[in-house]
DNA sequence: TACGTTCCTGACCGCCCGGTCATCAGGGGC
DNA sequence: GCCCCTGATGACCGGGCGGTCAGGAACGTA
């Protein structure tokens, strides 16, 4: 919750550490960012948390904004790279890549504070047309992307019939997005809280062969006793 | 975009319009917290749209949540009751009931100012408890409750293989939140519009049938036309 | 120990906003 | 035509925030 700054020395009223600042206002901005939203978020708070006054955050930031941009750099872009790996070397079925990238993404993404962002942006992305430029570039498009040539890969192989690509793509897209936002909104709020993995076992079984499904398969259902022991965890 | 007053007399400096104001009020309010969010919307400006002074808005409502509220009440609740009698009154398959709670769902909220407000709500939950819990009381229970029971029918008459009833019911809620909150954040943004009629045909689509679809269905392929352009457009 | 550079502080500025209230003026009733 | 009630105004208050900067403390160096 609080940066953990060491307290190397408690007698001096401060003490210079020049490179461990910056990512110790990253990791408080993240924090706040998330927890409140981006015009909400105090910059005092922000430089509070991180144990220094907001002089030093601008020290190494040139703006709130430029402090933003550094959290998304430093968060998300990183765990989208991971997932545009996974895709170039993947062997197998589209179907299971799908799983593969909807459960790294969520241990990657869901699990962390960098998982608030994305609300975030939604929120703002009308008053702070800047940001949300940059988002849609960085994230939004490359997020798309990379889920956008599975689906055709799948298509283009006969493992999926032929439809509408760009709209499929965000109909995968728009459950994971959700789980996000509820987990960062309305989560615990009203006793309501989602089952991550549970969640998305299903929205795996829905994807892949809808409500009406074949009672033949085998996703979705079973959490599959004896392979795949992530699968059935809480 | 600007609440039309009347301007009954421009000869004097203002009018008595006891009976109007609330509305016009209302309506400015829909407008501006739609377009700003909630905590970024000033009550000067909600004022002015309305053509009256801010000191005025106070006569008229308690403070800028309970003006929030009265907002929700009027444009919200009254969309989701539409579809609660909807789904009393249907006789027919839950697939069929489904469609017509999505494309009914869609006149009434995607079309309109109101569809802005979840984007603004998931924004500001974190930040305003009570606001949080007025909506989940007042829309999100019940949205969820009206499609949580088309679902479970669909499973009690074999309609659809049983399933993990709550989670499936947030899988076809969730793209149907996504396009509004895309609508209102990131639509446009980067030349990236999303049709919203044929997305939700995708959606009804994967949903009944999922990516791997049966050959057999007529859902999300055929609009009409054989080929359906659509899906090859960028 | 003394010095100069580097890192950090905290007071300060200009601006903004939710909410209040003394005051004013429209217009219905007589 | 006048009066008086009441709808409407707009200046004002207390508080808050992004961003700045002059000064001061820490620490390597000699």
């Amino acid at each position: 919750m609080t940066i953990t700054v060491p307290v190397p020395r408690p007698e001096t009223r401060w003490t210079r550490r020049k490179d461990a600042r910056p990512a110790e206002l990253l990791a408080a901005a993240l924090d706040l960012f998330v927890e409140r939203g981006y015009a909400a978020t105090r910059l005092d708070d922000v430089a509070r948390r991180a144990g220094v006054s907001k002089g030093t955050l601008y020290l190494y930031f040139e703006s709130k904004e430029e402090l933003f941009k550094a959290v998304i750099r430093g968060g998300l872009v990183p765990a989208i790279q991971r997932n545009e790996r996974l895709v170039e070397d993947h062997a197998g079925t589209m179907a299971d890549l799908l799983e593969k990238i909807i459960r790294n993404w969520w241990q990657d993404v869901g699990n962390s504070q960098i998982g608030g962002i994305p609300k975030l942006m939604f929120a703002e992305a009308r008053n702070f047309p800047d940001l949300a430029h940059f988002y849609q570039q960085e994230v939004i498009n490359r997020g798309y992307k990379l889920v956008g040539e599975v689906v055709e890969l799948g298509q283009r192989r006969g493992e999926f019939p032929p439809m509408d690509t760009e709209h499929a793509t965000r109909i995968v897209l728009a459950p994971l997005v959700f789980l996000l936002l509820w987990r960062h909104s309305f989560d615990g709020c009203d006793g309501t809280r989602i089952d991550p993995e549970a969640y998305l076992r299903v929205h795996l079984g829905i994807i892949l062969d809808g409500l009406r499904g074949r009672p033949s398969t085998e996703h979705a259902k079973t959490p599959r006793a004896p392979a795949d022991p992530a699968t059935s965890r809480r």
